[in-house]
This record gives structure tokens, C-alpha cells and sequence, in this order.
DNA sequence: AAATAATTACGAAATTTTTCGTAGTAAAAC
DNA sequence: GTTTTACTACGAAAAATTTCGTAATTATTT
């Protein structure tokens, strides 16, 4: 029997990554670094070219990444979907800060949140369909 | 100018232990400890008592806990609350996995959950109420 | 009163995550 | 053709989190 490869939930600092590559399709870690760089408030000390370049390297070999070399440079690309990493992060945040109720958490996340009115029709768009599809009990 | 104790936002550990402290109020190390192990699957290793005691001992000069000794025994209490924890958890998660956006989260969350019938329309009523209220963009 | 059991205190190990320094390599600029 | 610049590789330190062993104390049981 083949033991698939197991790719762990990234953390922290990996989801900072994916979230770049996500958004901006594969890049260097030159751009990763500045990209970081730049959401960071000016109190934040800098993150390093080197310890961005070493996660990378490390979420490669988790296999979070995926990497071509283009000339001497290396281009990386996430080897996992947004969509599924984020309901896995969501998974872990609901068990741990909310008794493992999601709607606990979609309820604080509107409550405390001033969600524009545009996005407040679209999650209702969203309800009335789980609820016309009948995928729920 | 007086500087207050600034509170750390708990790790994934001690969120386990304030759940359970929300849910059934003032406890001892050893209640907690027996509830952490009865929620782990079998696969799992037990958490030891000492792990748990040393964490809530942690937790207590943290400022995340207070604590009464009664005979010889500690009974511990949540010294934050589990609204306003939720809410700088989900700061974070949004942060960090959701390009910063709160709807993006709530979406993620009804689309991949079969939420209940009953907990949709009281989400759907907690919007029609946002929206009321205006308090929104 | 001696043995047993249940506590807390606390140092320290183990693990995980993040950060960075140094060395090596190759292109680009001068 | 030397110097400067821009990379990668990689070990290792630093920091943060989790785990546990041992000792001390006090009640409980025998």
C-alpha cells in the first residue's frame, strides 16, 4: 500500500506566503519578501530575504510548494488550493476557540464586524441557496 | 502614564483550556485535564496531568487566568473574555488566511459546512439587523 | 503512624516555528 | 577581467510552544 505524502496545515508565516502567491500567481521569493515587506506596519521590523527564501525552502520540501527554475531564478508556486487550506484553517479555528460550531464563529464574524452592506447580500445570496439545495439538515 | 499588563493572545493549547473554563466556569487542573483527554480521539496520546497544570500556571502569569485556592486545592477562572477572544482570534485567521477580509471568511465557512436550517435563518436574522441598524458601510 | 494518593511548584527537555548569517555561484556592470 | 549585484543552499541560533519528570506538601487511607 503507497503512503501518500502528507502535507501538513501550514502555519502562520506559510499562510502569509500562499496568500501572496495565491493572489499574484507564482513569483519569486524577491517578490514574496517585498510583498511581505509592505503589509507590515512601520513599527514591524523587516523580515529577511533569507528567512522568507528558507520558508520557501522548507514549504517546498513539506511539498506546500512547487518550484520551476527559470534562468538562475527559482519561481514558486503553491501546490495547495486556497479554498481547501482555508476550510482546514477554518476547521481548527472552530474547534479551538469555538466549541467546534461553525455558525458560533460566522455569527461573531458578522457581529464584530462592519461586514458593507454589499457583502451582507451576497452571504445571504449564499444562505438562501444552501438552503434551496437542501445539502443541509 | 501608567502601562497595563498587556494580555498575549493564547496559543492554540491554552484556547483549548479557556473553552472548556467558558463552558463549565471556575474548575480545577484536574477537570480540565480529565475534559482535554475525553475530547482527544483514541489515536491520540493522553495529555499529561503535569502538562496541563504547568500551561494553566503559564496561563496565570500570562494574565489569561485568576485562580482561588480553596483547601488545598487551586480552582481556576478565565481572566478574558470569550467574545472579545473570539473576536482577536478571528482577526488573526482572517489576516492571515483570508487576504484581510472578514466576508471572505463567513462565505468560506457556510459554503463548506453544512450549517443547520435552524442556525441559517438565525444568521440570515442577524443580518437583516445589521443592515437595519446601519451601522454598516 | 506508615503507606498511599492527590496536589502544586518548577526546572528543563522536546518540539515547532521563525529568523538570520555565511558561503557559494553566476550574471551584470564597470 | 574585476568588482558589484542578485541569487540559492544550508546550518544553526533564537523564540515560542508544549510536554513531562521530580520533589515537596498535605490530606486520606490502612
Amino acid at each position: 500500500m503507497i503512503q501518500e505524502k502528507i502535507i501538513p496545515t501550514p502555519t502562520d508565516a506559510e499562510l502569509e506566503i500562499l496568500q501572496v502567491l495565491w493572489q499574484n500567481g507564482q513569483q519569486t521569493v524577491r517578490f514574496i519578501n517585498d510583498a511581505l515587506n509592505e503589509k507590515r506596519s512601520a513599527d514591524q521590523k523587516e523580515i529577511g530575504y533569507t528567512t522568507t527564501l528558507k520558508l520557501m525552502q522548507i514549504m517546498l520540501e513539506k511539498g506546500l510548494l512547487e518550484r520551476n527554475i527559470i534562468e538562475r531564478s527559482h519561481i514558486y508556486t503553491p501546490a495547495i488550493h486556497e479554498k481547501t487550506t482555508q476550510e482546514q484553517v477554518l476547521r481548527s479555528v472552530v474547534n479551538n476557540a469555538f466549541n467546534g460550531s461553525a455558525s458560533n464563529l460566522v455569527l461573531r464574524a458578522l457581529g464584530s464586524n462592519n461586514t458593507s452592506r454589499e457583502e451582507l447580500e451576497k452571504i445571504k445570496k449564499l444562505i438562501d441557496e444552501i438552503e434551496k439545495s437542501g445539502t443541509n439538515n
